[in-house]
DNA sequence: TCAATAGTTCCGATATTCCGAACTATGGGA
DNA sequence: TCCCATAGTTCGGAATATCGGAACTATTGA
């Protein structure tokens, strides 16, 4: 299998991180997966409060979080696990991922 | 003419502001509109970098960036006058309307 | 009243998103 | 080794959103 591409740090733009997150379902995944601190399966986010999330759906989401340089994507056997790159972009544009997590927080996303 | 909807801060929700300032060129003109700290007119965006932005597009942009609640338009005489609402919304949502314009300053919008 | 300016609306072409169905990859038995 | 179950990806078509030219509306000044 092919390895899955992530950008480099340098080149995570602005546009697509606020891309990604302006979908409430990948901001939801998004929280998850950065909040928890520990790695999460894509089959976590099987829904999302009490929203099924179709499986072809989620991957497409993950897709979307993994090219805008949010998270990294790593199979470990038959699953995938999912890390947050937050400490990465924090340091590229810094406080830009905890006042958008802080605004769903907020607004009760 | 009737009236133009600006939403009340409360209504304000982080999908949509992350929604209008994921566009490269929306991001552009509300950066104009926060940082030069004057009133603009619709025309002064007709150009954004070397891109020229045609009128029906423009128009749209402006109402994408006034119904997420991140503008505020008058109409003045014969033209519309553009205020930001930067201030408000930063008391809804501290810190990320500065987090956002600083990404795209960093990266080079 | 007419012309000029500033924006808006309409609508067809293009691009994106969504999701079910079929497919691929991996690991664990028997 | 072969088969099955699990986890996720890809395909493809329907629904939706975006872009921009042309026509329209609103306002001011002559």
């Amino acid at each position: 299998m092919r390895p899955l591409f992530h950008p480099a740090l340098d080149d995570v733009r602005p546009e697509a991180i606020l891309h990604a997150l302006s979908d409430p379902v990948r901001a939801a995944i998004f929280t998850q997966i950065a909040g928890m601190g520990c790695v999460q399966a894509c089959s976590a986010f099987a829904a999302v409060g009490d929203r099924v999330i179709p499986k072809s759906s989620l991957s497409h989401h993950i897709k979307v979080l993994r090219e805008a340089g949010l998270i990294r994507c790593e199979r470990h056997g038959v699953e995938m696990r999912n890390h947050s790159r937050c400490s990465e972009v924090d340091q590229r544009f810094p406080g830009l991922i905890a006042a958008i997590l802080n605004a769903y927080a907020k607004a009760g996303a």
